[in-house]
DNA sequence: CCGGAGCAGATTGGATACAATATCCGAGCG
DNA sequence: CGCTCGGATATTGTATCCAATCTGCTCCGG
């Protein structure tokens, strides 16, 4: 939201075809386990298949696709225990992030959060999914991103992306995301406080909710 | 060591290329800050640059290198600050890591390690730095591997990876190669026993020896 | 003497064409 | 009837060529 005039270059296709990827990834478009055919999305992006591979490189090494040469690439699939092994890891790393971010709160922060607040209402109703991941990232990452530690915010953010594909399964009940909406004001409320460890056992609650529903849908 | 008798399949041209770049940063033939020159070192691998692109992409992807559009790419330079960060996040995984792998721990384990410190042993006195750090990771991640999470054994590789090209620096000195020979009897002491508390301690100093030794060359 | 526009040269980004490999399916054999 | 071996097809992997972009230098004007 800072940088907004670094000089501005023309996207080339590879990044173009990063992001697309992305958000099919996201809104579940790209399911996972399914195989990705180079051919039929090049073409699908208007690309050559060139900047396409160099895409799913990088995906590779975040972890979102898997690879198996001469076979092509797979959406990265996540059984129920995976998910369990992603939210202890996040457990360990965001309380870190928390407590080394709590410091540098401020009032930009907190309007920050709030307007994410927003952002999520409004496509909640509108039944956006691909906005509300985006709000309920901005809404997260405003704290991550104040620890002052940005290794941290990165691998932090590489776990969301793990399990981007099932968040949206999650948004998909209007049940969750009240519940979220609600969660989140609690979070908010003691983050105003600056009160790291009930900040923190919001946290857990609200991740714990989240894994619990989202591994009842992987094991039915 | 466990799977020695899969399909053997000869490597792809990117594949060898990414072990040779990795290799590289390694032993420091490619210098933290360093621009990477894609024909050079396409030649020098003899193919042509589309592997080395999608190689480092790969490395892109876990922050090794860095990548400007239409600049080229860069070998990743850490600060001290950097380093003290890594450092940092690799206490709080492995940690985790150790406390979680310590029940697993078997006879086949210990061995495996105590392999690692005769290749280190080996290593040192020929002062080949490659099998150095080879044994090193090995006699590391024989422990973390045995977690159980794998997620979080690969978190913690690309940590090390982050600071590949510096523990080359470190190993240069005889003095650190002794006392590491030191310091990992006495951790291995430690798993045997299955004390988690001392493993850790241990653990702890050891990681505190090099990022202090680290950031002294650093800063200087 | 200093600073900016503009032209080379070098370097990276992408498209196309071809080679290598895996998968699938059916024929032949035990 | 099942198994193995081959070949056809589909898909991925790589090389080469051309386009787009950046960098550094020169030249011109102030």
């Amino acid at each position: 939201m800072t940088d907004d005039v670094r000089p501005t270059r023309p996207p080339t296709a590879q990044e173009f075809v990063l992001a697309q990827l992305r958000q099919a990834i996201v809104s579940g478009g790209l399911r996972p386990g399914e195989q990705i055919r180079q051919d039929a999305l090049a073409e699908r992006f208007g690309t050559s298949r060139v900047p396409l591979r160099e895409a799913l490189k990088i995906l590779e090494g975040e972890g979102q696709v898997s690879y198996q040469p001469h076979r092509g690439y797979f959406v990265a699939e996540l059984s129920s225990d995976d998910l369990v092994e992603v939210y202890r890891i996040r457990r360990l790393l965001e309380d870190e992030a928390v407590a080394a971010a709590m410091p540098h709160i401020d009032d930009v922060a907190i309007t920050e959060m709030e307007a994410s607040l927003v952002a999520m209402d409004a496509a909640s109703t509108l039944g956006d999914i691909t906005a509300l991941t985006a709000a309920n990232r901005a809404f997260h990452f405003a704290l991550f991103e104040r620890s002052g530690m940005p290794r941290l915010a990165r691998l932090i953010r590489q776990l969301w992306d793990a399990t981007d594909a099932y968040r949206a399964v999650y948004f998909v009940e209007a049940d969750n995301r009240e519940r979220v909406a609600t969660e989140h004001r609690t979070i908010l409320g003691a983050i105003r406080e600056r009160d790291v460890p009930r900040t923190i056992a919001a946290l857990h609650a609200h991740r714990d909710h989240a894994v619990h529903r989202v591994r009842t849908i992987l094991d039915s």
